[in-house]
DNA sequence: TAATCATTTCGTTGTATGGCGAAATAAGGA
DNA sequence: TCCTTATTTCGCCATACAACGAAATGATTA
């Protein structure tokens, strides 16, 4: 019970829920998703950290670069439906939408130079 | 995004997950509930009032009795498919399980005895 | 009509949570 | 080694929310 209710209030957060839907577009490093939506990196590092403590993303540290994905396919069947249901529920929604085509264009940039607008903020 | 929002929002809670759960028996009063929980029927009035925004309860209203169950088979497949996901990751749940024990035995006594009891408290 | 009673609404309180900035951590690069 | 930098951790503040009891509401019963 515990463990669902990890999942349940992970996704009952709008940014989290955004996250999720955005990294269907691929891996992500924290400054991206920083970017993405405008907040401090550590905010957004903590986001990351109770989605991960839920199962629904999985990390991969790649030099300074934390990369944060969506679960492998073999993950648990709970956390498979519920990104299935968001998914369902979402994917034509105008935030998503517009969330999807910023996206697009913070991965034309490069991910140091990125990093380093955010780090002088 | 505000409504799927509510969705999740109302799903954060253990007690109104419990509740979603307990409904699966059929419909209940909110003193039936107030029984299985230990809460206050003030408390179990909200938490069934914020299930109900969210679209996740119906009510119909009989006397002084409101009764509330799962909505019908008709409602939004978002809303039915978060009951689905629920039910599918709870439903060999020990909690739960005991929920539906108990409330069998509840289900026994008469709804008016039982709110009786509960406005002496 | 008055009294009873199921439920909701309201006001309060304690706790949980989202946000930030500063400091700590960890990994390269000069 | 020292400096930069990507991320996390920590401490703080403001807001959100669960829980309660008391009062209000709406409906039945005496």
């Amino acid at each position: 019970m515990r463990e669902f209710m990890n999942l349940t209030k992970a996704l009952a957060d709008e940014n989290r829920v955004r996250a999720l839907l955005a990294l269907r577009q691929g891996e992500l490093c924290v400054c991206q998703i920083t970017e993405l939506f405008g907040l401090a990196p550590s905010t957004i590092s903590k986001h990351l950290s109770i989605l991960f403590q839920a199962g629904l993303v999985e990390s991969r540290k790649d030099g300074r670069w934390i990369y944060y994905q969506l679960p492998a396919k073999n993950a648990p069947a709970v956390v498979r439906e519920a990104l299935e249901w968001i998914e369902k529920a979402l994917a034509g929604n105008p935030c998503v939408l517009d969330d999807n085509t910023r996206l697009k264009t913070i991965l034309k940039q490069d991910p140091a130079e990125l990093c380093k607008r955010q780090c002088k903020k």
